[in-house]
DNA sequence: CCTATCATGTAATCCGTTACATGATTAT
DNA sequence: ATAATCATGTAACGGATTACATGATAGG
């Protein structure tokens, strides 16, 4: 049992687990596709590797199956519970960057308008991909993924003003 | 002059360069922290590191000092405004996902009220300290990093906002 | 049957972080 | 002088990305 740095990523491979019980890599990854991986994805091949270090940190297990495939299925164990517990009440978060490309490339001069119409577009595409997810959602979802979906609206919503607003000043309140 | 793949550290790294004319890793480091720093920083080691390997893809020279300290001087290359200058022009950015850990934790589950409390104040002080740089911004500054500066601000808005009515809804216009 | 696509993994590479180390200035 | 801080690097490590490879399933 090694000592092994948790991070982000580790986090949501436990997240996922708590939620969906025992999973292979593979449903993993549809489940973070279809939830988390909305702000936050992950290459396919982590989803192999973390939970190999998560279990070498004892923080979640792996079974095989024993049909024809054999595939590997992990779950959590309560060391991988108990550290999830400890990281969601601990509200002491890393603050985290803006690391926008297209600010760097504000920054650093380029064209506003030029950028701004690619920006517009691909933020209200994630908006509108966004408020469909919230409007088809079922009652039965938890506030967390609400409240943090909430929190992707504002800020594509706040984004596509921003841009808007660079690409055609109109006075002010156009 | 082997091929090296420019990530967004390089073109800070060209774009500070085109900005100061010759400097040491160390003149990088106090650049970068009066300006693009402010949301995306770097670690003093790779202000040490990526110009070498930008050296080395002929992005940038490196000379040193003749004098007693000899430090490495570096300067961009036209190799290197061409490169900088493509980026800069080229909208098709990649998409920067939002990646908050904070927001992590909400979708897990955390407390609202009680990661609230520290992303308030966290995101309250980046706030001021964005409006105190705008404030004091001599006339001379250009405009993308003033324009960049104004998405941090809105941003840390947003952001407050968020996390004010997660904290104590009020009704809504409170 | 053949070919996409879905699914399951491993290996190599590389960038970013962290740690280590030391030289030069400045202040006390 | 000496401590503190500023400045200048190198080395090790590790996680994330990318590339490679192959097996299973479904659709035509």
């Amino acid at each position: 049992m090694q000592e092994i740095r948790l991070t982000p990523t580790s986090y949501i491979v436990l997240g996922l687990l708590e939620l969906a019980g025992e999973s292979t890599p593979y449903g993993l990854k549809q489940l973070a596709a279809g939830s988390v991986g909305h702000f936050w994805t992950l290459q396919h091949a982590q989803l192999y590797t973390e939970p190999e270090r998560l279990a070498a940190g004892g923080y979640v297990t792996r079974t095989r199956e024993d049909g024809g495939r054999r595939r590997k299925l992990y779950s959590i164990t309560d060391r991988g519970r108990e550290a999830l517990e400890e990281w969601r009440g601990d509200p002491a978060t890393d603050r985290a960057e803006l690391r926008e490309p297209s600010l760097l490339k504000l920054f650093f001069g380029a064209d506003p308008k030029q950028l701004a119409a690619g920006q517009i577009s691909a933020h209200r595409a994630k908006l509108t991909e966004y408020e469909a997810i919230r409007d088809g959602m079922p009652a039965s979802v938890a506030e967390g993924p609400r409240q943090a979906l909430d929190m992707g609206i504002r800020y594509e919503r706040e984004m596509v003003r921003f841009w808007e607003e660079l690409a055609g000043p109109l006075g002010h309140r156009g």
